[in-house]
Order: structure tokens, then sequence, then C-alpha cells
DNA sequence: TTGTGACGTTAACTCTTCCGTAACATAAGC
DNA sequence: GCTTATGTTACGGAAGAGTTAACGTCACAA
């Protein structure tokens, strides 16, 4: 039987919350304020947390970056309630390592929905990305390119997890930026390009048609090594190439 | 063998619990008042309590509170045996620092189920760490280089403990903050360099150049003696031989 | 009380690496 | 051919990490 904790200041919100999440067949616990809360997850380890952002006396995001630096928790999912979607872009990044959120008022049924596909999608926490060739240990933050370790900077390292960790999407320069350089920070997002290329130059075969990380022009980039992209000149650009270098 | 201490008045209930625990080969001790109950804790030491919320002279929260303001037994989880569902809500709560709890009537096999879990979490087998030609034993806390003593201070030792425990894997400064001087207080983070460096002193043939105890820039440090990490001649070998093409 | 030593913590300096930007080059779309 | 989006390069400054020294604190003995 799988233990939640909720954190929820509002009494009937928790009531509620509470009486529909067992009547699922999980195990409940809660604190009402932000203080105790981190107190209550150490001891009772649940396998997920509920989050409310906005509680009386401290903030969720704090709570949830506290949750993150606790070796104990780190591994722990956490699910978001949020009263205002504009709320949202903040608390996906990677930074703060949100894995889900929801948006108040919301039906209880996908509030489970959501909490069952966490069990499903954490069933084993990965600690090792493998795709394309790429070997990403967040354990030990080494990176291998067909077996053989190569070295990748901090940030480089979190934007390849980022991407690697959501293969097939397509992410905004801005969104890649408020996901892996923080949402405060002020940065150019070319920063991004550059940080693009940096990559292909370490794990692409050939940087200059690169297979693993794609560019989709006016939207952004994207990790994935299975779909290669229609590509109209490919076959010239290929023969060009090869008389080139 | 783990030592289990039941406090419950309830006389069937009571032998029936003894006889499956130490059917599932625990050693049980047990008191049918409040009074007795906390002594018997003391004198005992157990590894775990078993505790009736209804007990005929005293609160079993009360209870709880003193074995949390107890310095021998305070580590010790507590499992509460409610009678009634509605209950649950005051034991989770923080203030009384129950590990988990379960309602009756219930399964054995549940209730062994939920201890061993608690057994499980608290993970602390082995006495003597090494690796990478580091002795380290918690028993006696000395720590051995190639069979030779050496003596770490209490901060230098319980950060090796911490690392060894979890060797190859990354932490950052304030992870090790929390983990080794713990959550709530204030110091500086450029304190685990110097920790770190002393330890390097130690316990590494050439701190200069450190091969047990990592730097893993951006990031923090870990200790793993196996992985020698990509250093700087091969990053060179790797972008010229890249910018070559 | 005072002195002493061990320990924990911080500040400051140095060196290195890396980050982020600007500027230019190239490709894609109209 | 023009405009816009992306690729690429190189550089100055920022930040991370190693190291040293000094300060504060505590326990304990003189």
């Amino acid at each position: 039987m799988k233990k939640i904790v909720v954190i929820e200041d509002d009494t009937d919100l928790f009531a509620l919350l509470k009486y529909n999440l067992e009547k699922e067949g999980f195990q409940v616990g809660g604190s009402q304020t932000g203080k105790g809360a981190l107190e209550l997850c150490r001891r009772t380890r649940p396998d997920l947390i509920l989050l409310d952002i906005m509680l009386p006396d401290s903030d969720g995001l704090d709570i949830c970056k506290a949750i993150r630096n606790d070796t104990e928790l780190m591994q722990v999912p956490v699910i978001f309630l949020t009263a205002r979607a504009s709320e949202t872009d903040r608390i996906v990044g990677l930074e703060l390592g949100a894995n889900d959120y929801i948006v108040k008022p919301f039906f209880i049924r996908e509030l489970i929905a959501r909490i069952r596909l966490q069990f499903r999608s954490q069933a084993v926490p990965t600690r090792v990305l493998k795709s394309g060739g790429v070997e990403l240990d967040r354990g030990s933050c080494q990176t291998r390119l067909h077996g053989q370790p190569i070295s990748l900077t901090a940030t480089e390292f979190r934007l390849l997890e980022f991407l690697m960790t959501r293969t097939g999407v397509v992410f905004s320069r801005e969104q890649l930026l408020n996901a892996v350089w923080g949402q405060d920070r002020a940065i150019t997002d070319r920063t991004v390009d550059v940080y693009i290329l940096r990559l292909r130059q370490k794990i692409e075969s050939d940087p200059a048609n690169p297979i693993v990380i794609h560019s989709v022009r006016g939207f952004g980039y994207s990790f994935d090594p299975q779909v290669i992209r229609p590509d109209l000149s490919a076959v010239n650009e290929l023969s060009t190439s090869a008389t080139l270098r």
C-alpha cells in the first residue's frame, strides 16, 4: 500500500483529498503547515507528496527544494497543487524538481490518475538515462558516449538531462532557460544555441548533421535519436559535406 | 535479532501479536499498561515499538511523546495501533512522531510487512565500511588507511561515513550540510570544501590528485575509488579531434 | 581564573574553468 | 535577394574550487 503525504492548509480540501485517496487504497498522512511538512516526510517516508504551493507559513517551492536536497527524500515524486495556471511555468522546471502539477479547482479523478501515473512511471527511479548511444548517470553525474566516458560541464549536463528525460518533445529556448538555468535569471536565449552546439560537438558523430539533438526551426530543440526529421536537402548535404571535408 | 516492544492492554490481542511476531523471528517484550511501558522501553532498548492508543491508564499519544523526548529512544520507530480510522488524523500529524499506524482490525501479515518496512528503511547493516584502502569502523569510530590507524575528527568521520555509504553518488555541498551537519544549521557551504580538503590530506596518497574523493565541478563531491573521471588531457584530445574533424 | 589545545567555521587569496555574449557566418523561408 | 532563424567562433568576466590562515568556541587542566 502506497503512502501519500498531503501538505495543504485548507482543512476542507485536505479532508476531501484524504477521504478520496483512502478510498482509492492509499495511506494518507498530512501536514497543515510547511514547517512540519518536511519532518513528517522524513519520518514517514511517503511514496508520493502532494504539495500546495500557497501555504500560510512558507513557500511550497522552498519545501520542494528542501525535499530534493534531502538524501532520503530526493527520489520521492512531488505533485504540486496550484491555484493559478500562470504559476505552472516556474514549477515544472528541472531546478525545482516537481514531477507534476495540477491546477485548482481540479477533478479528484484527474488527480488520482496523475498519482497513479507517477507510480507507474516512477516504479524504477531511473538513475541512468540511456538513449541514442548516450548514457547519462544522474547519480555520479557521468556521461558516456558509446560506452566511453566524455566530460560535460554542469550546464551541459543539466541541459542534456532535461532533454533526455523528455525525449521527443520540442522545447523553446525560453522553456529551456527556465528549466535548466532557472526562472529568475536574465539570459539571452541565444545562449541556448551555444550550449546545443557544444553538446552536439560532444555527442554527435557529425555535429554538422545532428541526428540526436534536433533543431526545429521556429520552435526550438529536442532530443530524439529515433526520429530523423524530414530534411529536404538531406541527400545534397551529405554529398557536399563529403566533398568539403 | 530485532527486539519489539508491544504496548497493548487487550490480553488476547497481545498474545496473538506475540505469537506471530516470535514466529517471524522477532524478540517480543510487552507491557499492558502505559505506566510500565516507558520503563520497559528504556530498559530493553527495543528496535521497534508497537503502541496501542487506547490504554486503560494513559493515553498512547503521551507515551509516544515521551518516547520522542527520551534521548535513548527517540530514534526508535513507533507504529500505532488504533481502533478507528477517524483517529488517524491526529496520529500522522507531525507533533506526535509516529512512524506509521495501522487500524484495527488488521491482518497480521500487513502488520509484519509494515514492521519490516521500518527496519528496511533504517538500513544500518554494515559495521565496517571498506573501500579504496580506507577502512571505517562505525562501531568504534576508528579509521584505518591501508591497515594503519589514522585519526579523524568527529565531523570528518561523519562526512566520510556519509560519502562511503553512498559510493559513487555525487552530493552537492548543500546536501552534505543537510546530511552531515544537520538540516537546521546555518553554515557556509564552503565549509564543506575545507573538510574535503582535510579528508584528502588524510586519506589520499597524493592530495593534489585525488583518486578517492572526487570533485565534480558545478555539482559537488563523491567518494569513488573505482572510477577515474575523464580528466583534462582526455578532454583536449576529444575536443581537438572534434574540431579538426 | 587563565592557559592550552583541539575542533569547527569563516574569510581571503589564487588559480582554473566555464559561462554568456557579441559578432560574424551560414542556412532556411519568403 | 532579402529577411529571419540558426550555426559557429572567440573573448572577457564571473564563478567554482583548492588552499591557507585566522578567529571563535569549547573542554579540560593548571
